[in-house]
DNA sequence: CATAAACTAAGTATTTACACTTAAGTATAA
DNA sequence: TTATACTTAAGTGTAAATACTTAGTTTATG
């Protein structure tokens, strides 16, 4: 039986109470030498460089500093070896890898029972990856879309959704802040024909119709 | 000490855990009959028919049926007097304004606390209502702007933020699935220029500037 | 049944978005 | 060093949204 260091970063109580119960209560795998709390990422970096964690649960949006650059920072002391396992409310695509680019070692949902934390525990003490079901369909998802036709070799090359450069996201986030690109250019100092461009490079990108689908990504991924 | 028999709806089986080991733990305030859970909204109506709960917290974003319908559907049966509160992970007004006229006899955040949840059942069941702070100050903010300026009384009358009519939301649902006002139009067979009117009127009344705007309110409000 | 909302729709003008192409300069990695 | 992607920017045309006003018709509610 195993004596665990366990971090869980969650801005909402109930989640962080939620898990500490569930990972408690009839426990046949594991024990805890500790369970500490962090309710945003800031909090998390700082006790991950006091205390050395077998496992980080970690929440993708919190104030302060959210998920994805905590998880970065952490992943970044290579001295260590904080485990991160990625923790939301949804699947969605960006978030996912984002939080795998940034070095979690797994993702699972909030709407998950003891059984599967502790597979996803073991797994990723083990050195694997752990993915709830969902978010793995999610990711193989995408490899489908870019596999059905490779006949069909288009002229340009694919686009893969999602994966939009710095100063896309930059005009994306001006666009969801009800900016128009006239206003954005004028930020931005650039001409309004280069945000043209941009705002029709996202779309294509995405995969999405107009603003609406804009702002519907630039949401879920909390581009905003 | 009263016993009390509850009802936790919430899709995420974390959630609801964190509820119940708030409650539990150290809570020399209240013991409980029966502490039940229900994972959407439909659940919670049908055990809510069967059980006479004395408190029910419900989540609003839940899948099949969500708080709103299920709190209506509750509430309908005045036979009973299952007190509801809501549970939410932000303070959205629609949101609020839904859960009170749907009957919900009070509002927290899940970024709660054991004394806090204490005195909201406390208080419920005492046959007031109780919100939580910043859910208090948001329904304030609402007074406030009609308040502030009653000598400038324009021609228009004033309008509410969040107060859209049914065939208002109905058109801002469909401008969020990235239909044009044209696609719309069509689909409900009506004229252009009416979907045109209805767009400029909702833009109004929520004080945006754009279909960003429409969106971002669209999809705070859980219109989508 | 009166009166207010809500729903409908048209007019007119202006701005903005959408669709797509081309292309040059820059940075970076194979 | 030659791809590759990113950024910038312009052209050209069409479609759509924005910004109002006015006004007739339905529907709810006291």
């Amino acid at each position: 039986m195993e004596k665990l260091k366990i971090l869980i970063a969650d801005d909402h109580k109930l989640v962080r109470e939620g898990i500490k119960i569930t990972l408690s209560q009839d426990n046949s795998f594991f024990e805890f030498e500790r369970m500490d709390e962090a309710s945003n990422g800031e909090e998390a970096v700082i006790k991950a460089e006091v205390f050395d964690y077998d496992l980080i649960f970690m929440d993708i949006n919190m104030p302060i500093m959210d998920g994805i650059e905590a998880t970065k920072k952490i992943k970044s002391d290579k001295t260590r070896e904080n485990k991160i396992i990625a923790l939301s409310m949804y699947s969605e695509e960006f978030q996912i890898k984002s939080m795998i680019k940034s070095g979690a070692s797994g993702y699972i949902l909030k709407n998950t029972g003891l059984e599967e934390l502790n597979r996803a525990i073991k797994t990723i003490l083990n050195g694997n990856k752990y993915y709830s079901n969902e978010v793995a369909l999610k990711l193989l998802g995408d490899f489908k879309e870019d596999d059905i036709n490779p006949a069909i070799s288009s002229s340009k090359p694919m686009v893969k959704i999602a994966e939009l450069s710095n100063r896309e996201i930059q005009v994306l986030r001006l666009i969801a802040n009800e900016f128009t690109n006239v206003e954005i250019a004028k930020k931005l100092k650039l001409s309004r024909r280069t945000i043209d461009s941009h705002r029709y490079n996202i779309v294509n990108k995405l995969h999405v119709k107009n603003t609406a689908g804009l702002i519907k990504f630039a949401m879920n991924n909390n581009l905003i």
